[in-house]
DNA sequence: CTAAAAGTGTGACCTACATCACACCAAATT
DNA sequence: AATTTGGTGTGATGTAGGTCACACTTTTAG
């Protein structure tokens, strides 16, 4: 079988051989512990990473101290405090993982190289920009319309699987909901 | 002056007049009078719209009839209902006019024809669809964090403009509230 | 193996915001 | 000029979901 990665990018558009292992030699590989942290607050933010196993956060902790979660990430997903790491400015979010992780880590530099070399890489990184907006953009709608209940049952539906993985905690962080409150739910 | 279009991808990539003139080629120009759709629900979604004078809203009508815009667009804008469009199936949204609008409209077509045929414009679009990403999920986040008074406060500090040109019930479908809490707010 | 920490459920109570109902005013429309 | 329509403010009341407090269980770490 081939490599994560090159699966991922071709189910977008085809690469020879060459052009994956180019592609790849642009990529840091690199592995985390349960708890550990990929970004912290005020850090610069040196990649953004792409999620080869493992389960990760992405969330802001506001004043009060709670924690907001805006993503989660496991295989085949990308993970990353885009707004810092777009403009090299110091991270807002943080990123943790809550299972033991591998990812592969993207330097904006290298992301730059390659899309710009690789008129194919820069249409593969505008659809999936595409798509991460079009999803986000379902969340607000989702957060404007639909009540604690609605979006645990959209969520339940949407990912099953992350409910095996994740504390009921994180979920709850995740919808905007209080713990006590989706416990009731369920 | 340049045009407007022209000016605006020129923040992001410099263009040749020739260059300039095929891109415009691909682009057809509209205009709506005020309350007038651009896009109604389970309409086939042909174009993106780039605005060139104006007001529009973007929203969705939920089940109880109550509007929940998702987006708000004006001059430099663009504004879609980019699931639909993406994926060439009906629109779930509605978009009209909240004033008289001028439009440049684009196909899906002629949007993949250009990003194929010119790789400064594949770049262009990945630069606008990563901000996207990045303002949606900054709304995500408002959503999450804070009630009703600081998000009013947020949108208010941001787009001064907008208060002059929108009825409050609009702001109020925008932030997610009544309009009779958004009218004992400020 | 034991102690601490993390995860979860549930009752009692509280509050931010929704809903309903009405009044008033400004701007279209006839 | 008269009349409908759209926009806005405000009181009274209802409710979804938050907060606090506690108990119990499971996992993690020393």
């Amino acid at each position: 079988m081939g490599h994560k990665l090159r699966q991922h990018i071709e189910q977008i558009t085809p690469l020879s051989d060459a052009e994956f292992d180019y592609i790849l030699s642009h990529f840091t590989p690199r592995k985390y512990k349960k708890h550990q942290f990929l970004l912290q607050v005020d850090d610069p933010v040196r990649n953004d990473f792409f999620v080869l196993s493992g389960l990760l956060k992405l969330y802001h902790t506001d004043a009060e101290g709670k924690e907001h979660i805006l993503q989660f990430a496991m295989e085949d997903w990308w993970i990353c405090d885009y707004q810092a790491y777009f403009n090299q400015t110091n991270a807002t979010l943080a990123i943790d993982c809550i299972e033991d992780v591998e990812v592969l880590c993207l330097s904006l530099q290298n992301r730059d190289k390659l899309c710009s070399e690789l008129h194919k890489i820069e249409h593969f990184f505008r659809r999936k920009s595409n798509g991460g907006y079009i999803a986000m953009q379902r969340r607000v709608l989702s957060l404007l319309n639909n009540n604690a209940k609605e979006r645990y049952e959209q969520l339940l539906a949407q990912y099953p699987m992350l409910f095996q993985r994740v504390p009921k905690t994180l979920i709850a962080a995740y919808l905007g909901v209080s713990r006590e409150t989706l416990s009731r739910l369920s």
